[in-house]
DNA sequence: TGCAACGTACGATTTTTATCGTACCTTTGT
DNA sequence: ACAAAGGTACGATAAAAATCGTACGTTGCA
């Protein structure tokens, strides 16, 4: 038992180099370091592979990652989900910037960006949902 | 001319220690380095005096904070705007996140949690007085 | 068979962020 | 006058995150 593999805080707070490539996970399944390394660059990261490669042996022994090596290459995938590692970073950007109430995240939203009328529109049925859900 | 206080970039992209820091001078206009730092360690950073002078100070050299050297207690204050920022700090995170989507922020704030009526009903109002002003 | 392409392992280093100790200057009370 | 309290300056270092080079093993052919 090494003590990176098994705590349960913190993998949820991926650094921004490892929301990287768990978004990739997240979005293309498992895959090998090529394919992830390749993504990240395509997305304009300029990384060399084997900072790629170290990264997720990294990120594996934290245990935000999963590694079957029983082929050659190896494949990896997220050991986190993407929603709770979401809503978790979600949560503590609300707390720290927004004091914690979500409104005031909205307004800012809202109120200082051009949103879409089609966000605005997806966003009012999002709440019509929630009242005919719990009304 | 040196090429840290006149970065116009950057300076919207304070790391957590400093907008630990700005938050405080956000809320408490102009201070002096013993009132941040006390104000920080009440909300449970035990942080030595002379951390919080030295990140302060470094702050100054990217722009992000002015100060007044008139006495010998300088006063600091915030030489970005709240708003800005936290808008600039909102959409990168959207972004990154949520792929530039508000209303997939939304569901994630609105889905994975409770969010109490009281915000509802504020994000509602929200809605209505953004449809009344641009309809 | 042998060599080029492709893989992993991993130490070392760089970069960025954060923290602190110590030196030294000013103010104030006695 | 001077000591104590409280300031700033700033180098050094720690800690965290990110990057890369090099060594070396495996595979697929020509």
């Amino acid at each position: 038992m090494n003590e990176l593999n098994d705590n349960p805080d913190k993998k949820a707070e991926p650094t921004k180099a490892e929301l990287d490539i768990l978004q990739i996970l997240w979005e293309d399944g498992p895959s090998t370091v090529r394919a992830v390394n390749e993504k990240l660059n395509a997305q304009k990261k300029a990384v060399q592979y084997t900072s790629t490669l170290k990264q997720m042996q990294l990120m594996v022994e934290k245990g935000m990652l999963l590694r079957d090596e029983s082929s050659m290459k190896h494949v990896y995938s997220a050991a986190i989900g993407e929603q709770p590692t979401k809503s978790a970073l979600l949560d503590r950007f609300v707390d720290t910037m927004y004091k914690g109430s979500p409104s005031s995240l909205m307004m800012q939203l809202l109120g200082n960006k051009k949103t879409s009328k089609t966000e605005l529109d997806a966003i009012r049925n999002l709440l019509d949902q929630m009242d005919s859900d719990q009304a």
